[in-house]
RNA sequence: GCGAAAGUGGCGGAAUUGGCAGACGCACCAGACUUAGGAUCUGGCGGAGAAAUCCGUGGGGGUUCAAGUCCCCCCUUUCGCACCA
């Protein structure tokens, strides 16, 4: 294999990462078990270490080598430590990229996307990554994908997959349905400059508000996650507690009051109620529209207001757009006071949140106040602070903790907090409203009317199933699994799911009663595929359902998850909702999918985010062919913390080339010596001491790095600085000042701290130096605290807190001897004279402060 | 508008608990060496100053023997949410 370097020229001393990782991938490639995990009896502690599965698009972009290395380093690191460590990784492989190519070059998605798959899984090799691919997965499989159908059929049977129809998120450019969580300031995903349109569709739906509460208060208990992510996970599920409140309409003021007899707002300040001088309707409120019908006027101004809206929401400022509305003449009666109120339509009131109608209270809503002011309503103060000020607060005043009610007949006097809840119950015995909550989240929409996915596993009976259910919709059994998606389609972007147009796979029989049937031919959201897959991991290959229970259950959760930030509330939410669907059918035991996750910052070029269209995109091919994998994927971890933004530039990965080429030649040097020395620690003169305490020192930085901050940024240059004091002791080394025993110890114990970083590199060295085994089941070095200690510290000396001088003493010298030393000081004598010391601070081995007149 | 994070040399960044600001690396400058290499080695490198020394972590106040770090006010940038009743 590799010719040994005994005697080596100058040019074999030389580092060549081109020459030594393909050696080692080779090496690494030809035995599939190097990487893979033990079974769930190994004895071994478990962890769990993942990093979010790429879309496979044919070639790795600096992210992903970005996210992977961090992985990677865990990965390795732990093993190191003597975890059982389960390092998996697989594609989501479903989504709309895929048709457009086979648009574009004419190749089936399936073909298209298997042979990226392949250059990816190339790409991810040459890096050398440490993937377990005997549990690979693939989503565009049969393999995976009928047991996405096969939830899909447990949750419709436990009510949590259902069909309706309403308004949907449409997609022009994708020709398809989008969920809430895919438009992104009224813009698609994957668009982000095609908006978003309103269509009235029936769709299927998953039932992800059932566990609206769990998703939210589990956010508390995921300590392990970035705060963030935790906020706009609760921003989205949005929850409000308020307050349904039926304000009946007056008759005299229009036909047809028995056809709606009451409009019902929400509100969170049932206790302002007496201070409601108006009531706000969504201009798509149905009340609206059936004034609208009465009212040719009104008509063309709810109809102005709905365009302006949508306006609004396609400029992307929904938010900016002025408030106004319009009276409907008509009147409704406050329950609570018996009070008549003019009916408004409302250009700020929206339909799809609480009822789409509420009371305005201008005293005390910042909104409400601006509406009442310019269109000159009533604005009638009914709260109050609880202390009695000389002057009360200006309006609109907004407290409710320290305030109480006034005007609010029998209520007057309760405090805000009480009169809610006393007022809720009186709404709910007088059966004119109930207290209730609302949710920002609605339920996930998951049909898609595209090719490339999971066909969902319905079909509609032509004999109708009247009493079972509406249009005749029958689920698949089981043993139907799995549906296949045709192979043979023609792909066009236009007239719905290309799936429609194919009468091999529409036309069906009924499971039930053996009579004609249609397929559905909407496909999942890809975002199924990720919600479950890390599941799959545990146990890839299993025929007979879609994971073991206990396989998962001894390896769940997962104890690092690393990724983008960017599925915060896509993924993030739709995993965990998945996790308490099969914790409820009884599949596993864990109620969270992760206990610690990571979001890595951007890569970013010359402050700008890596794109096509700027032109600064850096390709991972191009770096590793130049510089290496080591050298590639140490910069993307030295460059920046992990958590932020890393500007790459490439003179950065040349230095730490040459970093390498440093660590290279020098252990290449001593190879031969340390092989034929044994472990073990004799006497030591001062430089092997130094060496030996930097090692140590540096063992327990990067040791204590790893438990959870993660600046890989700081370990790679604590390397590099033992590295630079090994340089300094090149002489002694070489002179057999410093013993070859130590010098074997500090050699070998490099090598290992490099192993996590460099992998190529530290597996060559440890060949080289001798060592035994794979470099990363070696037991990673444990730091002696003894040698680590300084025996000699430098103190500080400040006069008034500027530095004045510094001092050298023995460490663990007490405050005596260093404020003796100190004031002993020449420089500091002769900066004392002629002043008065008013006090000396001394801090052990960190300072002394000399506070002088 | 609300919320979060950030602001330190020419650049990326370090300083985990208040204790020598600028570790480590890049770029740059000077020199050495040479098989002229995408080398390597030595030294320098926040600002002002000949030096002693002084100034310096977005701006302004404060606490402290001591502040990049803690407190108050303000500015800027990035991200998230954005009429949520």
């Amino acid at each position: 294999m590799s010719e040994q370097v005994a005697g080596g020229s100058e040019t074999q001393q030389r580092y060549n990462p081109a020459e030594i990782e393909p050696k080692w991938q080779a090496r690494w490639d030809a035995d599939p078990g190097l990487y893979a995990a033990d079974r769930h009896d190994s004895g071994r502690p478990k962890f769990y270490c993942l990093e979010m599965l790429p879309y496979p698009s044919g070639q790795l972009h600096m992210g992903h080598v970005r996210n992977y290395s961090i992985g990677d380093a865990l990965a390795r690191f732990m093993w190191m430590q003597g975890y059982n460590v389960l390092h998996p990784m697989g594609w989501d492989a479903f989504g709309l990229p895929a048709e457009n190519a086979a648009l574009k070059n004419n190749t089936p998605p399936r073909e298209w996307t298997l042979s990226n798959i392949a250059a990816m899984r190339k790409q991810m090799a040459r890096i050398g990554f440490s993937y377990d691919w005997a549990n690979e997965v693939t989503t565009c499989l049969p393999e995976y994908y009928r047991w996405n159908q096969w939830f899909f059929l447990k949750m419709f049977e436990h009510g949590l997959a259902y069909r309706k129809k309403s308004k949907v998120n449409w997609c022009p450019d994708c020709q398809t349905v989008l969920a809430n969580e895919q438009v992104i300031n009224g813009r698609c995903w994957r668009h982000d400059d095609t908006l978003v349109e309103q269509k009235d569709l029936t769709q299927w739906f998953l039932r992800i508000t059932q566990y609206a509460d769990e998703l939210l208060n589990g956010l508390e208990k995921l300590e392990g996650w970035p705060e963030k992510v935790r906020t706009m996970q609760r921003n989205w599920i949005g929850r409000s507690e308020g307050t349904l409140v039926d304000f009946a309409l007056e008759d005299a003021a229009g036909a047809g009051a028995d056809q709606c007899p009451a409009i019902t707002v929400f509100t969170t300040r049932v206790d302002t109620i007496f201070g409601a001088t108006s009531i706000q309707i969504a201009p798509e409120h149905a009340v609206a529209k059936r004034f609208s019908e009465q009212d040719a006027v009104l008509a063309g101004q709810v109809d102005k207001m709905i365009a302006e809206q949508k306006a609004a929401r396609e400029s992307g400022d929904v938010g900016a757009i002025e408030k106004h509305g319009v009276s409907t003449g008509r009147l409704a009666i406050n329950p609570f006071n018996g009070e008549r109120v003019p009916i408004w339509v409302a250009n700020y009131i929206l339909a799809d949140y609480g009822s789409g109608a509420i009371m305005s209270v201008p005293a005390h809503d910042e909104r409400d106040f601006e509406f009442a002011a310019k269109y000159g309503l009533e604005v009638r103060r009914v709260i109050v602070p609880d202390v009695h000020g000389e002057e009360l607060p200006p309006l609109p005043y907004l407290d409710e903790d320290a305030s109480v009610l006034m005007n609010s007949g029998a209520w007057s006097g309760q405090s805000c907090r009480e009169a809610q809840a006393a007022m809720g119950k009186h709404a709910k015995e007088n059966k004119f409203g109930e207290p209730t909550v609302t949710y920002r989240l609605k339920d996930w929409g998951v049909s898609r009317q595209r090719y490339w996915g999971t066909p969902i596993p319905m079909v509609y009976c032509r004999n109708g199933h009247q009493g079972v259910e509406a249009d005749g919709v029958v689920a698949l059994p089981e043993s139907a699994l799995p549906v296949l998606l045709p192979e043979q389609v023609e792909i066009t972007q236009q007239g719905g799911s290309p799936l429609g147009r194919l009468a091999g796979f529409v036309d069906t029989t009924c499971p039930v009663c053996g009579g004609p049937a249609r397929r559905e031919t909407d496909t999942m959201d890809t975002f199924v595929d990720s919600s479950w897959y890390f599941y799959r991991y545990t146990d890839a290959k299993n025929a007979t359902a879609p994971f073991d229970s206990a396989k998962a259950n001894y390896w769940f959760p997962i104890d690092q998850y690393i990724g983008g930030v960017e599925h915060a509330i896509l993924h993030l939410i739709y995993s965990r909702f998945w996790t308490k669907v099969m914790r409820d059918l009884g599949l596993i035991e864990n109620d969270e999918p992760a206990t610690r996750l990571f979001t890595q910052g951007m890569v970013i070029k010359d402050g700008a985010k890596m794109s096509k269209s700027k032109g600064n995109v850096v390709s991972p091919d191009d770096m590793i062919a130049r510089y290496g994998a080591d050298s590639t994927r140490m910069y993307a971890l030295f460059a920046a913390p992990p958590d932020r933004d890393l500007d790459w530039q490439e003179e950065g990965v040349a230095g730490i080339s040459r970093f390498l080429g440093r660590v290279y030649r020098l252990t290449i040097k001593y190879a031969e010596q340390i092989r034929g020395t044994a472990t073990g620690r004799g006497k030591q003169g001062a430089a092997g001491q130094a060496l030996l305490r930097k090692l140590h020192q540096t063992i327990a930085k990067i040791t204590q790095d790893f438990s959870g901050r993660w600046h890989f940024n700081t370990c790679i240059a604590a390397i590099m600085e033992l590295v630079n004091t090994i340089l300094d002791h090149e002489a002694a080394m070489d002179s057999g000042e410093v013993s070859a025993a130590t010098v074997a110890e500090v050699f070998r114990t490099l090598t290992l701290l490099l192993a996590p970083f460099a992998a190529f590199l530290a597996a060559e060295l440890w060949e080289q130096i001798g060592g035994e085994g794979a470099v990363f089941r070696v037991a990673w070095p444990v730091a002696d605290a003894e040698l680590a200690r300084e025996n000699e510290v430098e103190i500080p000396v400040q006069i008034n807190g500027k530095l004045a001088s510094v001092i050298k003493l023995a460490a663990g010298s007490d405050e005596e001897i260093i404020k003796a030393a100190a004031l002993a000081d020449p420089r500091i004598q002769a900066r004392l004279e002629g002043r008065t010391l008013v006090k000396v601070i001394v801090v052990p081995a960190k300072l002394v402060n000399l506070v002088v007149k």
